[in-house]
DNA sequence: TCTGGGGTCCTAGACCTT
DNA sequence: TCTGAAGGTCTAGGACCC
């Protein structure tokens, strides 16, 4: 999908189409996730530091990700894909790779174009918004043809024609080449895909080491035999904080580690999961990153276990200067608990209060806090007179709505009371009329 | 410029077992 | 019994990706 966040947030608020839009993070620490092409003729660029993209465009709209609302197009969009095939590997909301030949939808240049042409105009009619489909015998080639693609194109590959075309390119093209990569390789002298050649195999792998050099003259060669992997399981499950200013006290540091467990027994029992091995992450004043990490005697699924074991490993961390974020990961995940009946048995034993004194702490999330309701900048709203719109902006005791739906005129703004009880939140409207959504053919 | 959040994979040393 | 090779697991860190 082109420009994915801003293309469907440009969708659903006719006033922002034609318009620099960034999405992103908007604390101060807050980085670019999209960035609409409007924004980026600007400059504005994924993972850019939010401050710096306000710099460059400070009068795009700012609006913070509605990963709800870009899931369910998401899912539509999966869903297309599996129609060609039931090999689709998602890389991500936004991104997949289909095996075409496997799901008998192509099985030569012309019809895989057909399938390709089709999909973008499936695409377009079901979600509204505008996909590029890249078509290759590999997965590299694909991805880079689907890039080449972008926006709103189809670029094919034809067999035959992979080296001449990858060998002028930067090495920066190649999947697994990064900054760091991208770097050592330029202090050896090496910047496109031909020199990776020249430079053989074997330089490569004492440049890079085993697995990174094999892998990377392969993929120079136009060499790529991995196979379209549908439903990946996941290996780990971990949530994180960054704080707005740095925490530097201790106790406080503690309490926040102890939130992350929460949380991230709770993704992991919503994922129907158990893990062994229970991560922190700190990463401090300075960015400096470290990780902690203890492996337990089975997989557990119990907040209180992993909170203890989080907290155990923060002991043996240093936070003196600050901590800007935090981390809680849980890793070797077994489907449920099946082998932890000991700690099962300990965690009963603990609920019947045979174990654990003066342990009257009331975990942090838990108190409840009297919320005003909070207007969040972007999301949805319905008001009873109006009817629906968006957030435009709030701040003393005043909220703006702009009234419009994606299927409007750009609407007009208006300002009420934060405590107005003729508004309230709404769930974001399909992009398209649900009737006629999903065109069948022939 | 001052760097998110969620992941994956690889490396390498320590330690243990065979 | 000693020694070495080889392999597995644990831990920490780094690179990369979207």
């Amino acid at each position: 999908m082109d420009a994915f966040y801003a293309s469907a947030e440009q969708a659903s608020k006719p006033s922002l189409r034609g318009k620099a839009v960034v999405v992103g993070g908007l604390g101060p620490r807050g980085v670019v996730a999209t960035a609409s092409y409007e924004a980026r003729v600007f400059g504005v660029n994924s993972a850019m530091p939010m401050a710096q993209a306000r710099r460059l465009a400070p009068n795009a709209a700012y609006l913070v990700p509605r990963f709800g609302f870009y899931r369910s197009i998401s899912e539509q969009v999966m869903g297309l894909l599996r129609e060609l095939s039931p090999l689709v590997e998602p890389l991500s909301l936004d991104e997949a790779f289909v095996d075409l030949e496997a799901g008998g939808a192509a099985w030569d240049d012309a019809s895989a174009r057909l399938a390709g042409v089709k999909l973008r105009a499936d695409i377009r009619a079901v979600t509204g918004l505008t996909g590029s489909v890249g078509l290759a015998a590999s997965k590299m080639l694909a991805k880079i043809a689907s890039e080449q693609a972008k926006p709103d194109g189809l670029v094919v590959i034809e067999p035959g024609t992979e080296r001449a075309l990858l060998g002028p390119m930067s090495v920066r093209t190649l999947p697994g080449v990064g900054p760091a990569t991208g770097d050592h390789l330029r202090r050896a002298g090496i910047h496109t895909v031909d020199e990776i050649v020249e430079a053989g195999e074997d330089e490569l792998v004492r440049l890079l080491g085993k697995a990174h050099g094999h892998g990377l003259y392969a993929m120079a060669l136009a060499r790529d035999e991995r196979a379209v992997v549908a439903e990946r399981e996941a290996k780990s499950v971990s949530v994180e904080d960054t704080y707005d200013v740095d925490i530097h006290d201790r106790v406080r540091v503690g309490l926040e580690v102890q939130r992350l467990a929460e949380r991230c027994v709770q993704r992991l029992r919503g994922a129907g999961l158990s893990g062994r091995t229970i991560v922190l992450k700190v990463r401090r004043y300075d960015f400096s990153t470290l990780t902690r990490s203890e492996t337990l005697r089975g997989p557990t699924d119990d907040p209180a276990v992993v909170r203890e074991a989080a907290l155990r490993l923060l002991e043996g961390v240093d936070s003196t200067g600050g901590v800007r974020l935090l981390g809680v990961g849980v890793s070797g995940l077994a489907d449920f608990t099946q082998e932890d009946l000991f700690a099962q048995a300990a965690g009963e034993r603990v609920e019947q209060g045979v174990e654990e004194v003066g342990d009257d702490e009331t975990p942090v999330e838990e108190r409840e806090v009297v919320v005003e309701r909070r207007w969040v900048a972007g999301h949805d709203v319905r008001h009873a007179e109006y009817g629906h719109g968006w957030v435009q902006g709030s701040g003393v005791g005043r909220v703006t709505v702009r009234f419009e739906t994606p299927d409007s005129l750009p609407g007009r703004v208006r300002t009420f009371s934060v405590e107005d009880p003729a508004l309230e939140t709404a769930e974001p409207l399909p992009l398209v009329e649900a009737s006629g959504s999903h065109p069948h053919h022939p």
